[in-house]
RNA sequence: GGCCCGUUGGUCAAGAGGUUAAGACGCCGCCCUCUCAAGGCGGAAUCAUGGGUUCAAUUCCCGUACGGGUCACCA
C-alpha cells in the first residue's frame, strides 16, 4: 500500500496531469506579454471594485500585447446567484473592460484555455489533487465539522493559533491502510494539503503594488477538495492560473495574507508562481469611518448604479484611472485629446492604501469627458440612455435633426460647454428648447415692471431681431435697444454711473432670456435664438406678455 | 488577540535627508462676460504622535495611537 493506491482509491477516474499540461500549453505571446484576469464569483451584482480590477488588468495586458480573461469562480454553490455570470460579463462590456477571452454573458466559453467556469473544471482539480496525494503532499481528512469546531475551542482556551496544522492535524498521520479502509467503509472525507511549512520561518515576497512583505511560512493543512468534490479558492487559483498561463495575478488586497500559502502550493505542485499585484480597495466615508464600499449598504457600489445615473463608461474609466495612478490627471492636462489607452499606466505606481470614492470628482471628470463629445455623440449616448431609463426623454429625442441642433449649442468649438455630467442631467438642460416641454417661469430679476418687460420684448421682436444677423450684429442690436429704452449699453458704463440708468444691457438680455427660456441661466442666447427661429421666439414672447 | 500593511490639506495625492512641500477635485475671491457651465488669475488648507540617528528628519530607525486586511469544507 502506497500513496498511489490511496490516490487511485480516492480519484479512480482522474486523468494524469500530463494530459492537461499538454492540452493547455504555454501561450504563444511575444516577450514580456502579460496575461491577466478577473475571477469574480457570481454572487450578485457586479461591484465597482470589480470594474476597477478589470480595468487595471485589461490595461496591463493591452500595454504588453498580452491577454486579459474572465474566469467565473463558482465553487461555492451555496452563494451562487442566478444570472450571476450574465451580470458580470455584461457589466464588463458596458464599462468597456470586456475580456479578450473567458466566460461570456450567455454562459459560453471564448478562448482555448477553458472551461472558464470553475464548476466545469471539477475533473481537472481532481486530477491535480490526485497528483498531490500520489506524492504524499495531500491526504484525506475525516474530521467532521464538529470535531474541527471542538479543536478550535481547545486552541482558543490554550491560547494557541487556531487551525489545522502541526500536532493539531490529526488526519495527517493516519496510516495509508487505515485511510483506505475508512474510505472503503464509506466514511466521509475531504482532501487536505500537507503543508511543509514552519511558522517560525519567514518568507519574503515582493508584491508589485505593496512592495516587499515578510510573512511567517504557511503551515496550515488547508482543504483543497471539499466534500462536494469541488476545490477551495486556494487550490482552484493554483491550478487555474497555472493552466491558463496567467503571468500576473491582479486581485484585491484581502488576498495578500494568503500569498505564503499560494506560493507554497505553486512550489509543491512544481509550477512557476505568477507575479502578484494586490490592489487596495475603493473606500467610502461612513460617518467619519473609512470602510470598503459595500455591496449591501452602498447603492453606489454597484456598477449598474453609474449606468443608471447616465455616467459614461469612459468617464468611469477615467476616474478610476485617476485613483489608480495619480499622475493620470497631469498626463490628461498635458494631453487633453489623447485616448486614455495611450496613458502609460504603471502597476507599481498604484497606491498601497485604499482611496475614498469621490463622487464629486467623478462628476467633474464626466463633465470634461462629455464636453469633448460631438453633438452627434451626445445625441446617441443620451438617446441610448433614455431608451433604457427615461421613456419621456427618449420620446422627446425622436426628432434627431432638431435634437442635434439643440445639442450643438456651444459645442464643437474651442471651449465646449461643460454642463452635462450625466445623461440624467440632459432633460433639465434641453427641455426648454421644446415647446411642449417648455415651462415658463417669469422671474425677471432687475427689470421687473410688466410694462418695461413688455416694451423690451415687443420692441425687440418687431424692430430688432433678425435671424440673419451674425452674433456681433445680434448683440449690437440688443445694445441699441437698451440705449433707446434708457438702459446702459455697456455694463461697465452702468457700473460707473449707476444713477444715470434704470438698468443695463445685461438686465435687458435677462428679460429676453427669461421670456425665451423661463430661466436666468442658459447657454449662449444667440445660438438659442438661432435654433428656435423667429416664429417661436415671437410666440414665446407673446406668451410672456400675456 | 496573533500576523501583515498603512498614516502628507476636506478628498485624490506627488515628493525628497536640506524644497517657497507639486498638481487635481471641492471651497473662497477676482478677471472675462448678455446670464450660467466653463476658462484665466489668486487665496485659505497638509507631512498622526513620542523618542532616537544626523550639522539637518515630514523623509531613516524604534515605540505609541489610529486606520485597513487576514486568521472557513466563502471567495
Amino acid at each position: 500500500m502506497n500513496y498511489k493506491d490511496l490516490a487511485d482509491l480516492i480519484f479512480p477516474d482522474a486523468k494524469d496531469i500530463k494530459y492537461y499540461e499538454e492540452k493547455y500549453p504555454e501561450r504563444n505571446l511575444k516577450e514580456g506579454a502579460v496575461v491577466t484576469r478577473i475571477a469574480p464569483s457570481p454572487t450578485g451584482v457586479m461591484h465597482m471594485g470589480g470594474i476597477y480590477q478589470a480595468l487595471i488588468a485589461k490595461t496591463v495586458a493591452r500595454q504588453t500585447e498580452g491577454v486579459f480573461f474572465l474566469r467565473i469562480e463558482d465553487t461555492d454553490q451555496k452563494r451562487e446567484v442566478e444570472n450571476g455570470t450574465y451580470e458580470i460579463a455584461t457589466a464588463c462590456e458596458t464599462f468597456g473592460v470586456g475580456p479578450d477571452e473567458g466566460r461570456t454573458a450567455n454562459d459560453e466559453d471564448r478562448g482555448s484555455y477553458g472551461p472558464y467556469k470553475q464548476s466545469l473544471r471539477k475533473e481537472i482539480y481532481q486530477a491535480y489533487a490526485k497528483y498531490l496525494i500520489e506524492q504524499g503532499k495531500a491526504y484525506p481528512c475525516f474530521c467532521t465539522a464538529e470535531e474541527i469546531e471542538e479543536m478550535r475551542k481547545k486552541q482558543e482556551a490554550a491560547k494557541v493559533r487556531p487551525g489545522y496544522y502541526g500536532v493539531w492535524a490529526k488526519c495527517r498521520t493516519i496510516p495509508i491502510e487505515e485511510s483506505m479502509k475508512r474510505i472503503k467503509a464509506g466514511e466521509k472525507f475531504i482532501v487536505r494539503f500537507k503543508s511543509p511549512g514552519r511558522e517560525d520561518r519567514k518568507i519574503k515576497h515582493h508584491d508589485i503594488i505593496k512592495g516587499n512583505v515578510t510573512f511567517p511560512e504557511n503551515d496550515q493543512d488547508i482543504v483543497i477538495i471539499k466534500a462536494d468534490g469541488l476545490p477551495t479558492y486556494h487550490f482552484a487559483h493554483i491550478v487555474d492560473d497555472h493552466l491558463m498561463r496567467t503571468t500576473h495575478v491582479i486581485r484585491a488586497d484581502e488576498w495578500l495574507s494568503s500569498v505564503p500559502l499560494h506560493l507554497q502550493l505553486f512550489y509543491e505542485m512544481g509550477f512557476k508562481a505568477p507575479k502578484y499585484a494586490h490592489i487596495a480597495p475603493i473606500m467610502k466615508n461612513d460617518n467619519g469611518n473609512k470602510r470598503k464600499l459595500s455591496k449591501r449598504k452602498d447603492p453606489e457600489a454597484a456598477a449598474s448604479y453609474y449606468d443608471k445615473a447616465g455616467i459614461p463608461a469612459l468617464a468611469v474609466r477615467e476616474y478610476l484611472l485617476n485613483i489608480a495612478n495619480s499622475n493620470f490627471e497631469n498626463w490628461r492636462r498635458a494631453n487633453k485629446d489623447a485616448n486614455i489607452e495611450d496613458f502609460d499606466f504603471k502597476l507599481n505606481k498604484m497606491s498601497v492604501s485604499g482611496a475614498l470614492f469621490d463622487m464629486v470628482k467623478l462628476l467633474d471628470v464626466s463633465k470634461s469627458v462629455i464636453s469633448k463629445y460631438t453633438a452627434e455623440e451626445v445625441y446617441e449616448s443620451a438617446l441610448n440612455w433614455a431608451q433604457k431609463y427615461d421613456e419621456d426623454l427618449a420620446k422627446t429625442l425622436e426628432n434627431k435633426e432638431y435634437a442635434l441642433k439643440v445639442f450643438g449649442i456651444e459645442r464643437g468649438n474651442k471651449k465646449p460647454r461643460k454642463d452635462i455630467a450625466k445623461w440624467s442631467d440632459v432633460k433639465e438642460n434641453i427641455y426648454y428648447m421644446y415647446d411642449e416641454k417648455f415651462e415658463p417661469k417669469y422671474e425677471y430679476q432687475v427689470i421687473n415692471e410688466k410694462q418695461d418687460v413688455d416694451t423690451i420684448l415687443k420692441e425687440y421682436i418687431e424692430n430688432y431681431y433678425d435671424g440673419n444677423d451674425d452674433k456681433q450684429t445680434w448683440f449690437d442690436k440688443i445694445k441699441e435697444l437698451s440705449g433707446k429704452l434708457g438702459y446702459a449699453k455697456e455694463v461697465k458704463e452702468f457700473k460707473a454711473n449707476p444713477d444715470k440708468y434704470k438698468a443695463h444691457v445685461g438686465d435687458v438680455s435677462t428679460v429676453l432670456r427669461v421670456a425665451l427660456t423661463g430661466r436666468t441661466n442658459t447657454p449662449d442666447m444667440y445660438e438659442i435664438m438661432q435654433v428656435l427661429g423667429k416664429e417661436r421666439i415671437e410666440a414665446r414672447f407673446k406668451l410672456a406678455m400675456k
